[in-house]
DNA sequence: ATTTAAAGTTTACATCTGTAATTTATTATA
DNA sequence: TATAATAAATTACAGATGTAAACTTTAAAT
């Protein structure tokens, strides 16, 4: 299994933001993710760079000064993927087993379904 | 952030036994665990002795000749942990969120709501 | 043109994880 | 009891991850 397009939580922070932004510069990333913990800048221009690496940030080589990065996967893809490890790692692949799950912990209730049930139908 | 209590994947293969069963001898764990793909024994010992360091498992020195091994931490626990980290790590800690998402990707149907809506009212 | 500052890139290092070998202790057998 | 077999426990090692320092290139200021 490849490794390579694996994202790590560390990395999934900057995935976040330019899965939002379309592209930023390394400067923009490290203001973005200074609010709160005081990151090392070093620390976040090494996690670009393996993105890099990992196939799933470009970095945009412009005219402006300062280069510009890029998610190369999409939100959706990896959304997908993580889903699918994450109910087969604990759920036995199976859906119903985590709603059942989540319902038992009180994660869901009666109305959220009940809500997202009348969302389907609207939408159709 | 403790990673005392963090169970791994190769881990978590061996805690679903110890959930299952009580208590088991490493034997016990090798054999069920041989199902398949050929672990090697030693692996799966240091597996089991790594969980005793994490405190997740214990040893029972028995009058028999071998030890036994349990699980220290109740899957429920575990589960509910795994089901926030994931809801935080990827729906902002949102449950509406992944269920909106599952719809999306079609891993939960209308059907599979009204299921567990009936569900519901069953247990009532 | 030389120095300095900023941006870009590579290297380092400790811990965690998957994998397994090695060593030590215990028990059974010649 | 000495030896062989088995169980218990420790150590090893490579790759991944979080973290950051070090080095190199480029651009700005003197």
């Amino acid at each position: 299994m490849n490794k390579k397009y694996n994202i790590t939580d560390a990395e999934l922070e900057i995935m976040n933001l330019l899965w939002e932004e379309e592209a930023l510069t390394l400067n923009e990333i490290v203001k973005k993710l200074s609010k709160g913990e005081e990151k090392n800048k070093n620390t976040i221009k090494t996690l670009v760079y393996r993105l890099i690496e990992k196939g799933s940030v470009e970095s945009i080589i412009g005219e402006e000064k300062q280069n510009k990065f890029k998610a190369i996967v999409s939100k959706e893809k990896f959304l997908k993927k993580e889903n699918e490890n994450f109910l087969k790692r604990l759920y036995n692949g199976s859906t119903n087993k985590l709603l059942l799950n989540f319902v038992e912990e009180k994660k869901i209730s009666k109305k959220d379904l009940q809500d997202l049930l009348d969302l389907i139908d609207e939408e159709l």
